[in-house]
DNA sequence: AAAGAGATGGTCT
DNA sequence: GACCATCTCTTTT
């Protein structure tokens, strides 16, 4: 299981949202690790209407400007959390939104979380993933590529696929031409 | 299986 | 005061 380095997030979030499919995330906000494999992203960058650093810096979207490598949370809709990676060089402003994951370790710990649900439900979009991985407002601006963080990220050898699939965004109203949403293709 | 609507609160104009 | 990078439950086919 080994660690990224900050400088392997430097890159635009175009191109580091599909090198982040099969990738870990590891939340030790509990006792016990949960660990989920990313399956679906979506690329935000400065010049996209879409991008919440689109009109420029603010004081939510701070996190964004800042170094590559970091965690940006934002409140979704007044209920639901989102998370991001910030990519790119500091200053620019773009992030990869996480879109799904798959449960990789600590799934009694998901299900407690999320009650009720199916396992595949358990974070498969962004808000559950959320939910399952116990991510907050607090965690905004958490540096993933520090290994005491309560949250990072892990490569275990796995490959991001060749060949992702490649759609346009959903749940946004602007710019939804552009294919910046990457998924794991179907199972093998 | 698909479609519709309500929840709910921070952020920005 | 409008606008959301969503989820869940209910209703309809």
């Amino acid at each position: 299981m080994e660690h990224l380095p900050r400088s392997w997030f430097e890159r635009p979030a175009s191109e580091l949202a599909p090198a982040l499919l099969n990738k870990l995330v590891v939340s030790r906000i509990d006792p016990a690790p949960v660990v989920g494999r990313i399956v679906e992203v979506e690329a935000y960058e400065e010049h996209d209407p879409a991008s919440h650093t689109f009109g420029g810096p603010t004081a939510r979207n701070r996190v964004m400007f800042g170094p590559a490598g970091h965690l940006y949370v934002y409140l979704s809709y007044g209920i639901h959390r989102c998370a991001n990676v910030v990519a790119g060089s500091e200053g620019a402003g773009q992030a990869v939104l996480l879109r799904a994951l798959e449960p990789v370790a600590g799934i009694e710990t998901m299900r407690a979380r999320r009650p009720g649900r199916r396992d595949r439900d358990l974070a498969d979009g962004p808000g559950k993933l959320c939910q399952a991985m116990a991510i907050d407002l607090l965690h905004d601006g958490v540096d993933l590529t520090d290994p005491d963080a309560p949250l990072t990220i892990h490569d275990d050898g796995v490959a991001a696929p060749a060949a992702p699939l490649v759609g346009p965004r959903v749940g946004i109203t602007k710019a939804v031409d552009v294919p910046w949403r990457f998924r794991l293709p179907p199972a093998s």
